[in-house]
DNA sequence: CATGAATGAGAGTTCATTCAT
DNA sequence: TATGAATGAACTCTCATTCAT
């Protein structure tokens, strides 16, 4: 792994990167990413900052880490919700899928937010570009189960805009100071447009009512 | 206006300021926000700090200012747009904005992307805030225009999805060191997304015949 | 006179120059000596930093002209009350002295207090000396008129004494934030110190009524 | 302890700390309190600037720790040299109090002087109150023990009298560039107006004989 | 003469990183 | 291996002074 700079074989030193990027976590949620120093973090971590760099190149390494085991947490947690609703149908998976990233981003005391705030000032294309290939090889699993009901022509193109339609929106909704819309109105648009796009965006009685109608 | 020093009622004034401004934008452009400092942007606008300072109340103060005016360029380029294609259908629309906003981003060493980068870190919320209402007002006019093609329920949450689905995906699309799709087709996908979600998502050839053979 | 560009010969200099040193007694009272800058005075008196730098020639030159003109004021003062009191005897003289001073000090929106305050900074020897002169000679004047009443002996350094340990005291009271005595026991002790070191400390009815007990 | 970072419990600690409050002092006694500087100390305390904040939130926080310091060896010298003639006559222990207080500020190489002069710049009213209320307390204590010597109307008065035309005598008589007074005058005059206005004026034998001469 | 925009050295302070212990 | 004191370049911002207009 980039920026380590030792393999963490030993206990000890695992439990010690542990501890650092643990420490790390809570430093950037309290303090936002900008005021988070090296001395916080080691401080925090209840070791010295000379440890710190035994065990991480810089800073930025640290952070890198800290993105590593987000990205993993996040795409477990992808993986579990998906699995559990793959039968469903996309409004439904959707519908689930951002209720849980919603709730990741706003966990108590969480970095996550802060870090997506951030993340282009994170030099760590490498995990975000895996995490990337990951939501799109879910998404494309989901996909091809049940590629009788889609009509996507440009797969790969959708697939990439149905994914950065999907993150944005959710930070940039949970960092206003005082949303004028509520979490599930957010959720519910955007499962309507990403359902209607994929091809059966017909899940809400309303519009399928409406569809009908217009039918006629 | 805020966290200016002097008006730039005379001329020199205005020309420095503009000068000043101007050499904000390039140094965020060459530099990248972090490593923009105000030493940098003096040197480069070939003036001292100290008349940097005289001018602007801060270095934030400068960087808000930029962000006053690209928000003015990108507003007037979002009215020019859409005043000459009102009458044409969602489709037409959104590819037409869309290959503006590209554009407008990937203006050869330009700071526009860099400064959508750092957005978080600008604490120009008021600017922010009034972009984003004017575009809310733009799109509003449009739809209004064409109620009767719209089947929207929740209009604001409808607007607040589709602006910020489509200003981010350009974003990570244009960050990509070595994007693996053409601009054509994520231009071509979002469009489609957001026709299909506004309701007239009957555009192009294939998905018109598609619905055409379920009807049936 | 020192420190000074032009011979402020001509009615415009002279009220350029006026106006300049009461623009620096504003400011220094509103904002401090510390805080008061060159552009500051410019802008109260109502003229240009380069107008300033014509009638002197650095913001020392321009904080020595104010104290030669406090000088002036206070010496005049000195001057008038020690006149009209002449004839009187230490104590009392000394009391309305010392009252006057206490109200030169305390005058409201006066730069008095913060000048003395910071008199060190102040490299103006000449006018502090001048100063210094003009208050020994007119003790002397007051002593000789009444040297069958003193008994002092090394007249020089009891004028030196008495002198700078009438001032500072006031000074030091001034500057307390909250007192906890009143101004007149100041005034009053200071009177009994001065009066019975220069031999006629005679005037309390207690200490009369003391002395003439010891008297047999 | 108000402005220190570390607690200097440590060795090493304290040494850093009494070094850069020694550097302080050097650099003040050497260029001045305005002209000090945080790089100037560091530099003469032969460390970094880093270092020096690593010990101190501020410059004020280093000239604060050094006020600190000499108040406490003021108190202690006063403390001595009052136990040592607690017993003997207002005039010898006021001329010997003030000689003690003279070579204290003259010391070769010392910031005492220039540290008096500034003392309203300094920003630490609670160390130089507590020197205050010290050195008021020791002469009342000794004043006590003389009651019977005294007839003192205004008790506080008369303190904050004597102790106050006592100390800026002093600072005046060494800011003069030529002085024409010899040290041993000023301090024989302060010692006989102080003698004289606490009510045992009559040490001096020229003046007991004056004395004698008018009772006649 | 008057102007005031322009100057720029230098202030205090921070923090990622190193290295002697 | 762990420590944490020490580093110092770099940051933002000020203000007495100048000089082209």
């Amino acid at each position: 792994i980039r920026g380590m700079r030792k393999k963490p074989l030993q206990t000890r030193s695992r439990q010690m990167v542990d501890a650092l990027v643990e420490a790390t976590a809570q430093t950037i949620a309290e303090l936002g990413l900008p005021d988070t120093t090296t001395n916080h973090i080691a401080a925090r971590a209840g070791v010295s900052v000379g440890s710190l760099y035994q065990y991480f190149d810089s800073k930025e390494a640290l952070v890198s880490a800290l993105l590593d085991r987000i990205s993993a947490e996040l795409a477990q947690l992808v993986d579990r919700r998906l699995n559990a609703t793959m039968d469903r149908d996309v409004h439904t998976v959707t519908t689930d899928l951002l209720t849980a990233v919603f709730e990741f981003m706003q966990q108590d005391k969480s970095c996550h937010l802060e870090l997506v705030r951030n993340w282009q000032q994170l030099r760590s294309p490498r995990t975000i570009l895996a995490l990337e290939r990951h939501m799109l090889e879910a998404c494309r699993q989901y996909l091809l189960r049940h590629h009788d009901a889609f009509r996507v022509q440009n797969l790969p193109a959708a697939l990439f805009v149905v994914l950065s339609s999907t993150l944005y929106p959710i930070v940039h909704y949970l960092s206003q100071p005082r949303p004028y819309l509520r979490r599930e109105e957010v959720i519910a648009s955007l499962s309507d447009m990403i359902a209607s796009y994929l091809g059966t965006g017909t899940k809400t009685p309303a519009k399928r009512a409406a569809r009908k109608l217009r039918r006629r």
